[in-house]
DNA sequence: TTGTAAGCGTTATCAA
DNA sequence: TTGATAACGCTTACAA
């Protein structure tokens, strides 16, 4: 159903027709009712293609995220998509399954539709910036990183303050009498990665300690397996370690079964640390130490960023402080 | 960056660039390197508004979901997405929190893109169809409805078989000793939930019981702490029972801590069943017997079914077929 | 108060 | 091999 169609249904020029619909005065009173009941009953609903063609102002918003298995991911793309609804935003959403190429392509997707801004979760497991980032430049499309960035790239980014809650989670440790920390999480080549090496290691080098390439483990994905895998792994090479921090619940799971498995006690000789808060206490095997991310903080956080984007203002980077829960995986180390 | 101005730029008309840059016949190999190089360097991505306009042809899906932080929705969104994706098509994506004005906001927002086809999953908690249902119609727009359906509309279901799991729950349940069954879920106003009642009800009759009224326990949200209220309050009011199925793992666990809190043993005094195998086993407290729900086949069926509507082929609903895993939150009753 | 006409960025048809 | 030109559905000057 078109303007065309009503404005012959109604006798009236487009033009009048558009005025009716779009309440501006300037048309008879009569003719607007007349108007907006034949747009009821045709079910008429103006094209926001032809719209924005003719406005160029799309308040499309294109979020690309690695995925939304994790229950960290899902809750923090609800959270975004509720926000922006609210003000009026239409969300083009798509997951690159963890897969780069799918963010080159999604990237021109999101250009192609002229959206008003892009909210990036890289995906990427090597850092140097992709040129398709160019494109958004080219084309006046801000962009806003979630929870990581790509280097090289000037663009704000919304994200966790690892290097204070890496900080946090040592000085936990340690008061517990551990010392020998591995942390499971993505490619150390991703910028997420690496804040977080170099955070263990400048908090640890503080007690005389230190994290080096070795503690950490690479996992290809994040989830219970492949953190079982890992763990089994460090236990039958016999490396020397009494803490594991992970990124997500899932993977401490699957870090703490192995260990149970091979009759190593959690607590007491080995600590298990996650991020993460989303699984009720209730529901596991055991309550965990965890890392806490405020997400309709980091969310009210991301809408604010692109709105500061899209009206061109200059943009900070923005870190939100995130809280260690400390539960039963952490109690004291024992005597050896 | 619009064709225009690569026509300007390499001295062409608009029309031989569009030539160019759609691989069509009929234009000097010289000139079309000139404008695919020109595109390159200043980014040139066509406008997908626009073209749309042209073509009448959208490849965009509207997807409209209760909200995504159940597991089972949030696979179930991922995967929609990703098969979508591949087939070229677009996801508009948002959630309604469970409230439904937004579901008619959100209809009016997808045939205002003109969308291909909506997909639905439905968010109020009353049956009778919603008149913004029929804009839909009025404009041509197929409609999918994904686990649940409004009465009365004319389009198709993708979901999960209830009438065949339910009877599988009772005959299992059955089988171990537990004969007084509640099951604990979203309004029962809604299609799916009176499916689930009915299906109950058949098959505790072909052994001589029934499940009433009564026996549903209507959650104002499907969460852990609802369920585990609704529990305690079971027991505070003396209500009989020894079996509690629910319509996710959360809930479920809701329900098991409220037990074991008042000294019911899970299994033994009272057996516990979740719709959804969606945590791995050994994270949880307890290994439940529940339902597995093929989430990557409702998938396809949602792609293959839309894709049909699409080709204005005349398409059947389609139940698939759910598996349940027995664990131990069903091992035998205690004699009493 | 209403209608005409131009423009938004494309594609497609037809002449040149 | 190319370039006008119309069309898609809408908004908005401007003219009537």
């Amino acid at each position: 159903v078109t303007l065309k169609e009503i404005a012959l249904a109604t006798d009236v020029s487009e033009a009048t027709a558009s005025l009716a619909l779009n309440d501006r005065p300037g048309v008879n009173a009569d003719t607007r009712l007349r108007v907006l009941q034949a747009a009821r009953e045709m079910g008429y609903v103006p094209s926001y293609t032809a719209k924005a063609l003719s406005d160029k102002n799309t308040k499309l918003i294109g979020l690309l995220v690695p995925d939304i298995r994790s229950l960290f991911r899902s809750r923090l793309v609800q959270e975004i998509e509720h926000l922006f609804r609210e003000r009026g935003y239409e969300i083009i959403f798509a997951t690159t399954d963890n897969e780069g190429k799918y963010e080159s392509i999604m990237i021109h997707k999101f250009v192609s539709f002229r959206v008003s801004c892009v909210i990036l979760y890289p995906s990427l497991k090597q850092n140097p910036s992709p040129d398709y980032l160019e494109i958004l430049k080219k084309n006046n499309i801000p962009l806003v990183f979630l929870n990581g960035r790509y280097e090289g790239v000037n663009a704000p980014c919304v994200s966790i303050d690892q290097v204070k809650v890496c900080q946090e989670i040592v000085e936990h440790l340690i008061s517990r009498g551990y010392s020998h920390l591995v942390y499971m999480g993505s490619s150390a080549k991703i910028n997420n990665s690496r804040i977080k090496i170099s955070s263990f290691d400048k908090a640890m080098q503080q007690h005389g300690l230190n994290f080096v390439e070795e503690n950490f483990i690479e996992l290809s994905v994040n989830n219970f397996e492949s953190a079982y895998n890992a763990t089994k792994k460090l236990i039958k090479e016999k490396k020397i370690f009494d803490s594991i921090v992970t990124s997500d619940t899932y993977t401490a799971f699957g870090a703490y079964n192995a260990l149970k498995e091979e009759n190593l006690k959690v607590p007491g000789d080995v600590a298990v640390v996650h991020f993460d808060n989303l699984l009720a206490p209730g529901i596991c095997a055991i309550n965990m130490t965890c890392v806490e991310q405020d997400i309709p903080q980091m969310a009210g956080h991301v809408l604010k960023t692109a709105e500061e984007c899209m009206s061109q203002k200059k943009v900070e980077d923005c870190y939100i402080t995130a809280k260690l829960i400390v539960r039963d995986s952490t109690a004291g180390k024992k005597a050896e």
